[in-house]
DNA sequence: CATGGGATTGACT
DNA sequence: GTCAATCCCATGC
């Protein structure tokens, strides 16, 4: 069974929890360079990590906007970061893509990474931006027809198996299980979800014992 | 206007 | 495991 070639259309007009499930095994592409969605979390206004979760600003007015633009923002001073803005407008959402498999452009994206191996172009979400050469201009810009496309699963690609955990590098909301990554796949990024780690149903809090 | 804190990464111990 | 780099923006005075 192959997957459905308007998953990435379907999964903008889900709840962002969905939607960042869905949007794993999909495709982003940038000017030429393109890698297929391996981990993602997800982001809502509702919750405190959220950057929306603190109204609209002139910052987080992007995570308003109707569904299907991406959200690109400056973290740590450094790195810019790709979100898919989802839900609704006037709902502050947005999936994070944390990181790529890469399927297109190699040489292209170990010019702007450097030396590094394949499996470490687009292994984190800061990795990813610079591979494919994604900057902070490209904020607010459509994901359909935009410099950014985001694209169905390659064809005949077999749906992954997703593995379920915590978001990453955060301090609040810590607890929500909002991350989503292609399990055993090497391309995401650290710390990784054991390939056993929770596949679907409610999250076990604490160890039984 | 000053300040504090990141949705990270790579280098180093 | 620790830590610095570096800048945008939200907040508070």
């Amino acid at each position: 069974m192959s997957a459905p070639a308007d998953r990435h259309l379907r999964a903008l007009e889900r709840p962002v929890v969905e939607a960042a499930r869905m949007l794993v095994g999909c495709t982003i592409a940038h000017e030429g360079c393109s890698g297929v969605i391996v981990e993602t979390e997800a982001y809502h206004d509702s919750e405190p990590a959220c950057h929306a979760y603190v109204g609209l600003t002139a910052r987080t007015c992007t995570l308003f906007e109707a569904p299907g633009i991406a959200y690109v923002y400056r973290s740590y001073g450094i790195h810019a970061l790709l979100n898919v803005v989802v839900e609704p407008y006037g709902v502050g959402a947005a999936v994070l893509i944390r990181a790529l498999e890469p399927l297109a452009g190699l040489d292209e994206m170990r010019a702007r990474r450097g030396w590094e191996r394949s499996r470490d172009l687009c292994s984190g979400p800061g990795k990813l931006t610079q591979a494919l050469g994604i900057g902070l201009d490209l904020n607010a810009t459509p994901l359909a027809g935009g410099p950014i496309e985001l694209g169905p699963p390659p064809p005949g690609r077999p749906d992954p198996e997703i593995v379920v955990g915590t978001r990453i590098g955060i301090t609040r909301a810590v607890e929500l299980p909002w991350r989503f990554c292609v399990a055993g796949n090497r391309n995401v990024s650290r710390p990784r979800l054991p390939v056993r780690a929770l596949t679907a149903g409610p999250v076990r809090r604490h160890p039984t014992a």
